[in-house]
RNA sequence: GGUCUCGUCGUCUAGUGGUCUAGGACGUCUGGUUCUCAUCCAGAAAAUCGCGGGUUCGACUCCCGCCGAGAUCACCA
């Protein structure tokens, strides 16, 4: 058996949107799994359409979420070059050999002529195929400037898809398609087949856009001598709302700006990886590792599948967790390094390893620390409304208020170790001495400190505020009343 | 229009003839965890398995037809 070898093989013409990593990811997968080899190629041979900058944001999506390539940009490898632009002498060498073999032919035809023969074919209802317009003597010889097109022999063929199952189709799909254009570049359908072939690529995986055209590349295998790699169909992913599938004028964003949200790849991973997939067990979260384990071909779903945002964020909670847990706080702390407010920075590392330490459980994506932690690193705006109309607050007197804030302060105040213990000792003894439910004690204490709508458990605030500040605050919200 | 693909809770899915009065997860709702938000835990609602025929003692599972949705028919990939 040979090792697995499969590419991912994106065009430059713009941010790869969450629509199509998928489509590396797998790929990226079952050659792991084998050991083998993932390349990356750069399919650039529409010029009109190729964007700056794009081959950068293909390496950086591919770097974030560790899909890291055996061959290709940058990393270079034995197959290369890897950008299609630069490998135009093997494509003209390869269709030379089907010319001269008679399978291929230089046709002069201009596109207006060719769109009038389209135009005829819908009007009268049939289909339009390029063959039967044929050119009457056909010319076997290479030249620059005019488009070569393969002479297709149209049949009865059969195939299997690793997603889709057994597959066949009639002549009726199969024609005269352009090998090279008119500017020299070769087409999609012709430049994939030669390289796909000369890098060794065993397990082709593309959307489900390409099986229609199958056929066609079949038979230029077929005509080359060449043999068909494992063909591999993968669904769409579709938008929200609609049927269509999820494109960026559904608002798709790019992988990196999810990077950018505070979403771990991790949970990029995990998640893009089983939207269509799953091992049969009730596993939902998955490392790296054990997708690489545990994936198979067989188990890809053959029908589209949803992008749900809601599911993705609950993955990047999980996630979040799973790193505090099992690799620390430290760990943690080191993704969240451009998500901390402004502010923060004046503060000490281990201070806001503090934070993170009681607040990670509430995060869905990193950037939310941004807002949820600012009044750790500053003090509040005092907003006494917020007091006066809390649900627990409101029927108390601002005398009641008043007092209670001065007890909770001097109380607070001989505390000789202020830590997550003593404080809650101090708060139960409060707590009993008032009289007060919880819900008044602590809704006061928690408002006065923080002025946000929520916070972690009190004396995990108090504890990571310290004494000072917790005091100071305080008193300026008792003065404030 | 031709050709092809797909069709189980709102969503992602399990399910390969009986163990399915259809399981899990997200989301939603209800409780619990000394206040809040979140986590966590417990529970609820939610799919006559697209529809109609067959085959069979028995069908979500097999066959046929229909319907619906999508893809494709470029000198774009």
């Amino acid at each position: 058996m040979k090792e697995v070898i499969t590419r991912f093989a994106p065009s430059p013409t713009g941010y790869i949107h969450i629509g199509n990593v998928r489509s590396a990811i797998y790929p990226y997968l079952i050659a792991k799994q084998d050991n083998g080899k993932f390349i990356l190629r750069i399919e650039d041979t529409d010029r009109e359409r190729y964007v700056e900058g794009a081959t950068d944001l293909i390496e950086d999506t591919l770097k974030w979420l560790g899909l890291d390539w055996d061959e290709g940009p940058i990393v270079g490898g034995e197959h290369g070059p890897y950008f299609q632009s630069e490998r135009l002498p093997i494509y003209h060498e390869w269709v030379k050999k089907l010319i001269s073999s008679g399978r291929a032919y230089a046709d002069p035809t201009p596109p207006e002529k060719i769109d009038e023969y389209r135009k005829k074919c819908n009007t009268e209802k049939i289909p339009f195929l390029y063959r039967d317009f044929r050119p009457e003597n056909l010319d076997f010889t290479f030249r620059e400037g005019t488009p070569i097109r393969f002479l297709s022999d149209p049949k009865e063929r059969e195939w299997t898809d690793a997603v889709m199952g057994k597959m066949k189709a009639g002549p009726e799909v199969q024609d005269d398609i352009i090998l090279i254009k008119k500017d020299g570049y070769p087409t999609y359908n012709f430049a994939h087949i030669i390289d796909d072939a000369l890098m060794g690529v065993t397990h082709v995986m593309r959307g489900v856009e390409y099986l229609s055209s199958t056929p066609n590349y079949l038979a230029l295998y077929e005509a080359f001598g060449l043999d068909t790699p494992t063909l591999v169909s993968l669904p769409h992913i579709l938008a929200p709302t609609g049927n269509k599938k999820l494109g960026k004028r559904d608002g798709a964003k790019s992988a990196t700006e999810y990077r950018d949200d505070g979403v771990l790849p991790e949970a990029m991973l995990n998640y893009l990886a089983c939207l269509g997939w799953n091992d049969g067990t009730e596993q939902e979260i998955y490392t790296k590792e054990e997708l690489i384990e545990r994936f198979s071909l067989d188990r890809i779903q053959s029908s589209g599948a949803r992008y749900d945002e809601t599911k993705l964020l609950w993955m990047n909670g999980q996630w979040i967790r799973k790193i505090f847990d099992e690799q620390g706080a430290r760990a943690l702390y080191d993704r969240t390094t451009n998500f901390w407010p402004k502010v923060a920075s004046d503060y000490s590392e281990e201070y806001r390893l503090s934070v993170l330490s009681i607040v990670y459980d509430r995060l869905k994506v990193l950037s939310d620390l941004t807002e949820m932690t600012e009044y750790f690193f500053k003090d509040p705006e005092i907003d006494t409304d917020m007091i006066k109309n809390n649900k627990f607050l409101k029927k108390l007197s601002e005398t009641d208020l008043e007092s209670l804030l001065k007890i909770s302060i001097s109380k607070l105040s001989d505390i000789e170790d202020w830590n997550p213990d003593t404080l809650q000792e101090t708060l139960n003894w409060l707590l009993a001495e008032t009289g007060r439910k919880p819900a008044e004690l602590f809704s006061l204490i928690r408002i006065a400190i923080s002025f946000a709508p929520f916070s972690p458990a009190l004396n995990l605030t108090l504890g990571a505020l310290g004494k000072e500040v917790s005091l100071a605050r305080l008193n300026a919200a008792a003065r404030s009343l």
